[in-house]
DNA sequence: CTGAAAGCGCTAACAC
DNA sequence: GTGTTAGCGCTTTCAG
């Protein structure tokens, strides 16, 4: 009825079989190349299957088999420098490894990661790679995952304490040594524009940031905190809100490079010009960064490690190479010294 | 013997049937609430399947059902704005359809995109959205789909001629307009950096150029001319290549975006400021392009539209609303006015 | 070396 | 309303 797949009868392996007068089960070996068929059976079959064009039905096989080669990815946001970088890696290392990955965005919403993990369940992949939502705080989805055995690590978003491995960067000791280093250059008045406190990259941001303050004595000016999520907006209305009180801080820390581009992003339409009128730091960076204007002195995380390791580890725990008790890995991060935070002016 | 998901073994109907003591037929439509089951059965057959966790197995469902509600994806790389983009597009319309989308990275390699084809093919996806790679020129893979029925949509890189719809930019005429925007800002030695001519989007773009330097009676220096790929690294030897002539030209029209970022990286490395010795204009934008210094002045692709569209021409075709001959939509485009091109200097 | 039998979990078709 | 039968395409087991 549909111009689908179904409309052309696709080869099976009867088909193959039929035609050169042998078993299905003498051409599923012989397609596999299983040392019990003779090599002259081999050869007529696979050739035959070439010449038929024949594409094994991987779903049938993967009903045999009880596993599929697969695993699901979860983000929340594709279209952020971070997690292209992290779902490049986690890509090329797949690819490297045979594994498929489904890949599935949540778009920062909570129903659409249980939804998608359900739907990744029910397609039996073999594991799953997950970067929580900046909203995730029901947990009880993970616990279930937990309950069936499924091999699952978290990145960079993470939950702890449920049993599963966890990979991050290391965001407070990142937040509190590039305050730290804006406090070196004179700043006193440093806000901050950071994430959710229910989520673990918004909460340590923010502790970083505040043993520096802290540490260095300088008081911590609730005005000049706003709290939000991780995107370009959140940046653009964290600046406006900070905007809207009697003074700015000389400078602010984002707990994202996202959000620090939504804060060029008001200060431009408001007419304040960065460095001059106020800086900014952000935890995290982009690529292009060296070509902004000012380029942002950010912290630097290794994004595409963190895929690379997590998928790893995924793939070890799949195959049985890996049982240790939750374990969490945290990534060293270095200050990647740009144009803004260069010192304060007087 | 590993931790995967066959260590607890997954709920199945049978287990609920054998538990309620009726059929796993019953089962089964009382789950996917068909008509013909008594309310009191659904109601006990949900809480059972609730209960036990039940997960619907979707490959056996698949198995039998012939199709899949998969859609497969292949692009040629995740990390550059206007597939970010494209692809956030595509994953949120298919998750309003309903469809779950399997994406895969070629890496602009042919044997990746070949070896992705196939492992789709394989999954049995109800069609297919491709983007290839800068260097296929092989056809036989896509004229083997076509003879199978495969619901295949091209976009942005697409293969014409083999019946398959596409989608596209208007490379030519965008790549015209913002040449002739140039010419008319007084620059009269203008480069170009392009794509591989094998390429749709190379070709054309590099045509727009022609025609507009021709129309314009401007001398067309080969040596102003470099073609190769379309990432940033491109941009950065294609600049280099142009530097060791003996003379540069004043304005670079760039094939892509990432293309004018690695000129830019190139331009800072040689100790060249643009615009200021030498000027850059390109085709696609980013959105984070507005921060760069200087902004570029970039044709704008309507990324996302593209994603959207060919995703939903796609499930038109899956789902059997779309049975006309091969149909190319060329999506309009905008120059995209900032700070390089603004005019020439004497 | 080869093949017959059984089964993976689900659904469509048809009977009761 | 409910159940029986058969089959999707493949692989594993085991007998020859």
């Amino acid at each position: 009825m549909s111009a689908n797949l179904k409309s052309k009868k696709q080869i099976t392996l009867a088909d193959i079989a039929k035609k050169l007068n042998i078993s299905k089960v003498a051409v599923s070996k012989a397609l596999r190349n299983q040392s019990d068929i003779s090599a002259e059976t081999k050869k007529k079959v696979v050739n035959l299957a070439k010449e038929l064009g024949y594409t094994p039905n991987i779903i049938a096989r993967n009903l045999s088999a009880k596993n599929t080669h697969t695993i699901g990815l979860v983000i929340p946001k594709i279209n952020h420098h971070f997690f292209a970088e992290a779902i490049e890696s986690i890509y090329k290392i797949a690819s490297q490894h045979n594994y498929e990955i489904i890949m599935t965005v949540s778009q920062e919403s909570t129903a659409e990661e249980i939804k998608h993990i359900r739907s990744l369940m029910a397609m039996r992949v073999d594991g799953l790679l997950i970067s929580v939502t900046e909203n995730t705080k029901e947990t009880s989805i993970f616990q279930e995952m937990k309950n069936r055995g499924v091999p699952l690590i978290f990145f960079d978003r993470i939950i702890e304490g449920l049993g599963f491995h966890c990979i991050v960067s290391d965001d407070e000791y990142g937040s509190y040594e590039i305050v730290k280093y804006a406090i070196e250059k004179g700043y006193t008045k440093i806000g901050h524009i950071g994430g959710y406190k229910n989520t673990n990259i918004g909460k340590l941001r923010c502790s970083g940031y505040t043993k520096a303050m802290e540490e260095a004595n300088l008081e911590i000016n609730p005005d000049f905190i706003v709290c939000g999520g991780f995107s370009v907006s959140d940046g653009y209305y964290g600046f406006m809100k900070l905007y809207n009180n009697k003074s700015l801080p000389e400078i602010i820390f984002t707990v994202t490079y996202p959000v620090a581009l939504g804060v060029f992003k008001a200060a431009k339409e408001l007419g304040i010009s960065i460095p001059n009128d106020i800086d900014v730091i952000s935890f995290g960076d982009a690529s292009y960064n060296q070509f902004l204007n000012p380029s942002i002195t950010g912290v630097h995380q290794p994004a595409a490690e963190i895929g690379k390791i997590a998928l790893e580890l995924l793939i070890d725990q799949i195959e049985g190479r890996l049982l240790i008790e939750e374990k969490k890995i945290v990534m060293p991060v270095k200050i990647n010294f740009c144009q803004t935070c260069v010192k304060k002016e007087n």
